[in-house]
RNA sequence: GGUGCCAUAGCCAAGCGGUAAGGCGAAGGUCUGCAAAACCUUUAUUCCCCGGUUCAAAUCCGGGUGGCACCUCCA
């Protein structure tokens, strides 16, 4: 598999640092409040790469972090009149709410800051010893300088960065550039005992020691969002790097923004939507059919226009997988004709396709084409009296790759009986060419959430998804 | 000032030197009591513009134009 390694600025071949096993980690969320859909999508991607890894052989330890002890939070449960850690278990399980909406699995593990401060001051004061860091007034700074090549992830100097860096009013600071690893507690604020006094983690050594405390100092991949490049994943790098002078990480991943109007969104520019909103108007499912139909490193638009197409696309998708149902219904026990070997090895073909769009960094747009050429062989077959074992070949490679991608999760269930009751009448009004009757209960049972076709076998029922 | 990214049909979007995937939408046809779904056909002689390299360029190089991002909390 080649993936685009941020700090090379190339596709590389994946390789994992013990065989058959890819130990990855991805930034997640400060829990101060319900997620936006920016941050959905390396949830989103990682949780996707993930998958494939593991439909690959592969045996994945995949760590995604909590944030939940920084300013933001301290603001914020202030503001509610809560405590931090309050907020912190109310937004943790919203987070889990969002995220099963939309099919992204719960990671191996989800550490948490504030359960990590003992493995956060033992890195820290390594770095102290190693005279990489400094205290003053019990904060503790990071000295940027002493770091050798700080900065490779942004392919900037030092100097360059050091032009563009705001005059800083924390100027206990022995340089512009560096940044805390500890800060000193103020009034009212959480604090934690440590040798430079009562204090808090700074954000970016959280995710330096939980990853490496799960994952070891090397691991293979770390991802995020491209905002993160800079400070954060540089300062990471920092950090572990300075602390073990072992690599870090061998494959740094970084996804595209989500701009809405061809603008970032952001949390301080206020234009944006939490999926919480979305999942008022839309159903998730959708939402993340529409964050894979374009290549992760690629920014993408957000509009509802949008949206509303990835619905149709998933809709066909469903269609599919639900045609594949019906058709073992009526299906023959007898070995494929010509004409449906040719569908599986069509069907055969676009499973090659996907995993090669897949290996080529993840390009799921790709990989979603190859899935619709599939969705073509599967309603092409006839209705009736089809093989039924290309039926089930077929269907072994629609949920293969729907797996992969986290797509079709929705069960497709008995038909309650009121809604059985319907249908059956509807078949005996049909038969009688009883039209008007008819009409009518197929437009009850569309009221319903349901959908029914006639077909050459009778009727078809499926529930609306979307 | 420094560092990058992007520009493909009405919309979205692959493509990474060998003659334009896929989805949405639209139009016509088939099937159907009607509808829906599905199937068939049509919808980019051309990939922002100008040069160059090559037998061959959407793809590589140079120069424009237009848009975006990072260097500051942010996925």
């Amino acid at each position: 598999m080649q993936i685009y390694n941020s700090l090379t600025r190339k596709k590389e071949e994946f390789v994992p640092v013990e065989a058959g096993k890819v130990h990855m980690y991805v930034c997640g969320p400060t829990v101060y409040n319900y997620f936006h859909i920016g941050n959905a999508r390396p949830f989103i991607i990682f949780d996707v790469l993930r998958r494939y890894f593991e439909s690959r052989g592969y045996d994945v330890t995949f760590v995604q972090n909590f944030t939940d002890i920084d300013d933001k939070m301290i603001q914020r449960a202030n503001e509610e009149g809560i405590t931090v850690s309050q907020l912190a278990e109310r937004f943790i399980g919203e987070y889990f709410t969002d995220a099963k909406a939309m099919g992204i699995r719960p990671a191996t593990v989800h550490p948490r800051a504030t359960e990590h401060i003992p493995q956060i001051i033992e890195l820290i004061q390594h770095l102290v010893d190693k005279g990489l860091a400094y205290a003053v007034n019990g904060d503790v700074y990071y000295r940027v300088r002493a770091f050798d090549h700080y900065g490779q992830l942004l392919n900037q100097s030092l100097d360059d960065l050091e032009s563009g860096a705001r005059v800083g009013v924390e100027d206990m600071k022995e340089d512009p550039l560096d940044f805390a690893l500890w800060k000193a507690q103020k009034p009212g604020e959480p604090a934690w005992d440590s040798p430079w006094g009562k204090g808090r983690p700074g954000w970016h050594i959280e995710c330096s020691a939980m990853s490496m405390a799960y994952l070891g100092e090397t691991f293979d991949i770390h991802g995020g969002g491209k905002d993160l490049l800079f400070p954060h994943h540089t300062n990471e790098i920092a950090q572990s790097e300075g602390a073990t002078g072992k690599p870090y990480v061998h494959y740094w991943m970084h996804n595209g923004f989500i701009n809405i109007d061809n603008e970032k969104m952001s949390k301080s520019k206020g234009n944006f939507f939490t999926v919480r909103d979305i999942s008022k108007e839309y159903d998730l499912e959708t939402v993340r059919m529409f964050m894979l139909s374009a290549h992760y490193r690629s920014p993408v638009n957000f509009s509802r226009d949008l949206i509303a197409q990835a619905a149709s696309s998933l809709q066909r998708l469903y269609g599919a997988r639900d045609q594949l149902m019906f058709l073992q219904g009526g299906a023959a026990d007898r070995a494929p004709n010509a004409v449906e070997q040719a569908a599986m090895d069509a069907g055969d073909a676009a499973l090659a396709k996907f995993n090669a769009a897949m290996d080529d960094d993840l390009n799921t747009a790709d990989a979603i084409g190859a899935m619709f050429e599939l969705v073509r062989e599967i309603f092409k077959l006839s209705p009736t009296g089809v093989s039924r074992d290309a039926v089930l070949h077929l269907q072994q490679r629609l949920e293969q790759m729907a797996g992969v991608l986290g797509l079709l999760t929705k069960q497709a269930d008995e038909l309650p009986a009121d809604i059985r009751a319907m249908v059956d009448e509807r078949a005996q009004a049909r038969k009688e060419k009883n039209w008007k009757r008819s009409d009518e209960l197929r437009d009850a049972i569309t009221t319903a959430g349901y959908i029914l076709e006639d077909t050459a076998a009778g009727q078809k029922v499926r529930k609306r998804e979307l």
